[in-house]
DNA sequence: GCCCAGGGGTAGT
DNA sequence: ACTACCCATGGG
């Protein structure tokens, strides 16, 4: 088994649908219910679901693609640490090798596309415990998709076609605020066949789909892309990366010039790179996980 | 009461 | 292209 952090990789704003409860973290994913257990002594992952597969696979298989155990840390360093010098960065590395040693075994997962444009579009101006609330909430809202499992109660992740159903005023009642029209012409307009499609597309044609709706500027259309189509490109700017960016590396602008700059220093793995810099800066400004 | 949160839209330069 | 201001909600 390759190094894994489960606590870091479940909580560190790329999903929102995990708790960890007497040590077991305890999640959804689509319409999965999911149990995770993992020794660090021994390296051993203990999971149970509701389903016998995951995705179309055994469930085993299935369980360490959606962790990325497969990516190879080792690999997406190196690319970084190339980047770093080939644009000229190579300063950068002696507090890189400090952030990957804080951040070792944290994982991007391989989430769904329209997952995350419903998360990331509600994440607007909110912190990461409101969001797990509200995207609760929203979910609960379909008891047909109750699914029970060892005596608790989850909710699988609402299909286009239930969530097309809603009025912005249910969103409202939600506590979604200004958020609950974005959300209600999003559902509206997507074409579920394309954001298939864009799984085959750069990171150019990706952004030119998601912009055009409201509610997605460039930070949420980059999480939709880094963790909805596992896009390591990508290079989502929120306030915690742009703090960072000045902070360590002397690196100032908008968010749109600091997605262009993180790109350009941290090269085609950049999008693992900026959730090593989100866990490092957040671990910093809270005392416990 | 204040400030802040994995920001974005809009109107004004 | 850049800036200033507003936008709901809830927690510290």
């Amino acid at each position: 088994m390759s190094a894994l952090d489960l606590d870091a990789t479940l909580d560190c704003g790329q999903t929102f649908r995990w708790r960890k409860i007497n040590g077991v973290w305890q999640g959804v994913v689509e319409d999965n219910v999911l149990f995770l257990e993992y020794n660090k002594e021994n390296g051993y992952l203990k999971i149970s679901s509701n389903k016998e597969e995951f995705r179309g696979m055994p469930l085993k298989e299935g369980i360490e693609d959606y962790l990325g155990l497969k990516d190879s840390l080792e690999t997406i360093r190196g690319s970084i640490n190339n980047s770093l010098i080939s644009s000229g960065y190579s300063d950068f590395r002696p507090k890189m090798n400090e952030i990957y040693q804080a951040s070792y075994g944290l994982r991007l997962l391989r989430q769904d596309a329209f997952e995350m444009c419903m998360d990331y579009i509600i994440s607007t101006q909110m912190n990461i415990n409101m969001i797990k609330v509200k995207i609760e909430r929203i979910c609960s809202l379909f008891s047909e998709n109750r699914i029970n499992f060892k005596g608790y109660t989850f909710f699988g992740f609402p299909t286009l076609e239930q969530l097309k159903s809603l009025p912005a005023a249910k969103f409202r009642e939600a506590g979604l605020g200004y958020r609950s029209e974005w959300l209600q012409e999003f559902f509206m307009n997507v074409d579920c066949r394309k954001l298939k499609e864009l799984k085959n597309c750069g990171i150019k044609e990706k952004l030119d789909y998601f912009l055009r709706f409201k509610g997605i500027g460039y930070k949420v259309a980059n999480c939709i892309i880094l963790f909805g189509y596992s896009d390591f490109s990508a290079f989502p700017v929120d306030v915690w990366i742009s703090r960072f960016m000045e902070s360590n590396f002397n690196i100032t602008g908008n968010p749109q010039s600091l997605f262009e700059k993180g790109r350009k220093i941290f090269g085609d793995y950049c999008g693992y790179a900026q959730e090593y810099f989100f866990n490092y800066s957040r671990n910093l400004s809270r005392p416990e996980v």
